[in-house]
RNA sequence: GCGCCCAUAGCUCAGCUGGAUAGAGCAACGGCCUUCUAAGCCGUCGGUCCCAGGUUCAAAUCCUGGUGGGCGCGCCA
């Protein structure tokens, strides 16, 4: 519709060039926007005020030269100068009434483009350290990086979804030491502890499993608990593959798969990490320092230079991270993005100045990033500490349980990424019903109860019929659901291009309201044939759109409550 | 001290590449179920868009400088 437009107003700006109403040399930029208020119309375009200047004439006056010159569409039904010189644009009726046999057309396929071109991306998320269960910002990660997959497939990207698991390295060894303390059946308060232990709940119910020496089944790895308190190897496989359980259990529940789960380990088994090593330094940039092995990053923009190999000869988590993202490259990921918590922004620079090192001409700005910002969890009016190694502990799981699935991953998504956020428990549960995704999801099943009435009593409906009728659909709030269905593949192209998931949720909740403003001022299964099929016709491109919506949030749509 | 993010209604947050009277939910108050699900609808109340400059025909939106908050600045990840 707006490339439609662009054109017309196109072709008068040529008219205008021509009669020497406006310099030859200008190039215009066309911006058309749709309206806020009806009564300016569908869509305006401000075309005149950027080019009052140039053409050396007020711009309402050129307003309405513009105007004369557009060449005549059957498309618009009426324009109007107004206030300092936008021109609005009224579609006619069957211009906007067009977009419901598009919906029901296209179904599923409704609100998807082809921008990504069938291009390679991967997007990683979550990547939690096997050291404890998911918590809420690991959910938060969750939501936004599994809805960017959704919403870039939906973009016509070929997605990849990537876990990166940290188990190997330094934390790892906390966490074997931990539980092998709490299998010799030490606590927290004991002198022996070990330093930095993680102190959670979690971490005795791994020792308890791992002495009964039960079996854990997790992803694509089969781990039997050796019972021996003294194998620390056995007890780090053990804890290892006992809490990846634990997260992909979690993760399934919130309804979050990945097409893989890419294991940091098998970076030094594959011989990645040393390559890696040796590359940098061939290419120069790296130096020793008081035992250590450094990498030169201020030479790509970060303000200090990092430890790659310690004086004791381990590597810090740098290293792996460039081997990583080397092999990302190396899979042939032309576009990958990065879903993480704020707190690890400072990766960014790292990672990329690392890549730059290697010498190997990947692009200065690759990896891409989406920097989901901290949740503070507020439970009876105070902030509960998120940290593995202290004893209290709001698992992803736990919030699940309390608020639903559906719930979660909306209230999670439904923001900007670069807004914090506040998770208060006790809001999520005394109001649950007020919860904005029941909302939409009950608009959802409303379209479905409808059709289920019209059985019930005998009725039917012929979708080719219908759609021959929607010449009956002329009241205000029918207008205003035209509208913004209309809307949806601009908003889902959007949403894509700016890796903001959360304007689909905004989007639907307007909808949603749009709908159940409909639904109570008018009747739909009335007894006038033409008005009921084209009411029941638009019910039902609400009805895709809200499903082809809440399945790129990753919620469900019922179509019952 | 340096870097990243944020600041909009009492609370939680939207506000598309700058656009025409700044929006929603919750909270408060008043209405609407013999009619397709009231998890809904309609109405009222509520805002110096943190402050000060600047750019522009036009700034909540862009730029600069402040103020306030979150996060980071390890031979942790």
């Amino acid at each position: 519709m707006k490339q439609e437009l662009t054109q017309l107003i196109s072709a008068a700006l040529g008219t205008l060039q021509g009669a020497g109403v406006l310099p030859a040399d200008v190039e215009p930029r066309i911006n058309i926007e749709r309206t806020r208020d009806k009564s300016h119309g569908d869509l305006a375009s401000n075309i005149a005020l950027t080019l009052a200047k140039a053409a050396g004439m007020p711009p309402r006056d050129l307003a309405a030269r513009i105007c004369d010159a557009l060449p005549a569409s059957d498309l618009v039904r009426q324009t109007e100068i107004a206030g300092p010189g936008f021109i609005n644009f009224f579609l006619s009726e069957a211009t906007s009434q067009a977009v419901v046999q598009k919906i029901l057309a296209q179904g599923e396929q409704f609100g998807r483009s082809n921008s990504g071109e069938g291009k390679r991306l991967q997007v990683e998320f979550v990547s939690a350290n096997p050291t404890g269960p998911l918590h809420v910002g690991h959910g938060r990660g969750a939501a936004v990086g599994d809805s960017l997959c959704r919403l870039l497939r939906a973009a016509g990207w070929d997605v990849d979804s990537e876990f990166y698991y940290n188990d190997a390295g330094a934390q790892i060894d906390n966490l074997a030491l931990s539980v092998q303390a709490r299998c010799k059946g030490m606590t927290p308060e004991d002198a022996a502890w070990p330093e930095d232990g993680y102190r959670g709940d979690y971490i005795v119910d791994v020792a308890k499993s791992y002495m009964a020496q039960e079996t854990v089944d997790a992803e694509d790895q089969h781990v039997d608990g050796a019972g021996d308190a003294d194998d620390l190897e056995a007890i780090r496989r053990f804890a290892v593959a006992y809490l990846r359980r634990e997260q992909d259990q979690d993760l399934k529940a919130f309804g979050v798969d990945f097409d893989l789960y890419f294991l940091e380990s098998s970076l030094y088994s594959s011989g990645a990490v040393e390559a890696t090593v040796e590359r940098l330094v061939s290419q120069g940039h790296t130096y020793e320092k008081d035992g250590a092995l450094w990498l030169r990053t201020t030479d790509f923009g970060d303000d200090k230079d990092r430890v790659m190999r310690k004086s004791d000869g381990k590597y810090t988590y740098f290293l792996p991270d460039v081997a990583y993202h080397k092999n990302k490259w190396e899979r042939g990921f032309g576009r990958v993005i990065n879903e993480q918590g704020a707190d690890h922004h400072s990766t960014v620079t790292r990672v990329r100045a690392g890549l730059q090192a290697l010498g190997e001409n990947i692009p200065e700005g690759w990896p891409d990033y989406v920097l989901h910002q901290m949740v503070t969890v507020m439970r009876d009016g105070e902030e509960v500490k998120i940290s593995k190694r202290a004893g209290s502990y709001l698992t992803l799981r736990d919030l699940i349980d309390e608020v639903g699935r559906d719930a979660t991953r909306y209230f999670l998504v439904a923001r900007a990424p670069t807004s914090q956020l506040t998770f208060d428990i006790d809001l999520a549960l005394s109001q649950s019903n007020d919860n904005p995704v029941y909302y939409i999801q009950y608009a959802h099943a409303r379209t479905c109860s409808v059709f289920r009435k019209l059985a019930e009593e005998g009725g039917a409906w012929n979708r080719e019929q219908a759609l021959e009728q929607l010449g009956a659909l002329t009241e205000e709030h029918e207008k205003a659901i035209l509208k913004r269905l209309d809307q949806y593949p601009e908003v889902v192209a959007n949403a894509a291009r700016d890796l903001e998931p959360h304007t689909i949720a905004t989007y639907l909740r307007e909808l949603a309201g749009d709908f159940h403003t409909w639904y109570n001022a008018h009747k739909m299964l009335v007894d006038d044939a033409a008005l009921r099929d084209a009411r029941l016709a638009l019910s039902e491109a609400v009805r895709q759109v809200l499903a082809n919506g809440l399945d790129l949030l990753g919620v469900s749509a019922p179509e019952q409550m």
